[in-house]
DNA sequence: CAAATAGTTCGCCGACTATCGTACAATTAG
DNA sequence: CTAATTGTACGATAGTCGGCGAACTATTTG
């Protein structure tokens, strides 16, 4: 199952920017950024249900921000770094420093990895 | 009647990047950043109707994204350059090569850059 | 096989969005 | 005063969004 991903030059800035426009996406993208090695969608701490993690790693994706692969039973996402560098030079350089940890507020992503739901 | 601004250390990143997420608002910020001079609401070339026009400019303006002064009957639109910059280094400036005329459909009006108020 | 793990899919909900049209207000020009 | 110009306010509408839960698939592991 091949998994859709937009091409270098079918990125667009609309969509990226909305992409980038959510909270809980925002904060997926820093830490993939921080890591700077493809993660499982469960590893980012993020307190929403696993369908709400799988929808907004959808749009990350469609959106062209990360890359997918599968592999085993997870998923792991990449920061599609240098293809949006490429195409929106700055753009997320100016973004990872607009989200830096200091004016956040920090989910403190060190203990809870865990689903909220789904589990007991 | 004072339009409300945000501060700049009222600026929100994800707020800033939903103001630039839509087309047309994205076209008004170029050609606000193209002109460098304030700009009434109407002189755009946009293709929605003005209660449209007015929506946009708010949704710029509570984000923080343009400042609104009131002259006469119009109202003149300011990017707010050096605040967003302030706040988001490297943003509007990947945001606005990102837009780059290439890939739009250019209003190419390049006539009618008057300012309406202000001069006769 | 059975259980656990990691995501997906689907339907649903409430909230918001972009758009319109009409009616209105305020300022400027004749 | 009477337009004309510029924008606002107020629905209304069709669509999107972020979120949930429940049921499901697929893989790995005991």
């Amino acid at each position: 199952m091949h998994l859709h991903h937009p091409t270098n030059s079918e990125l667009d800035l609309p969509s990226v920017l909305h992409a980038l426009s959510d909270p809980q996406r925002l904060r997926i993208v820093r830490q993939l950024a921080d890591r700077a090695g493809p993660c499982a969608c469960s590893s980012f701490g993020l307190d929403v249900t696993k369908s709400t993690l799988t929808h907004h790693f959808r749009v990350l994706r469609e959106a062209g921000v990360v890359s997918q692969e599968i592999v085993g039973t997870s998923k792991l996402n990449t920061l599609r770094r240098a293809d949006i560098d490429a195409r929106f030079p700055g753009l997320l350089d100016a973004v990872l420093v607009g989200t830096a940890p200091s004016g956040d507020h920090g989910p403190a992503f060190g203990a809870p990895l865990t689903q909220p739901a789904a589990q007991a």
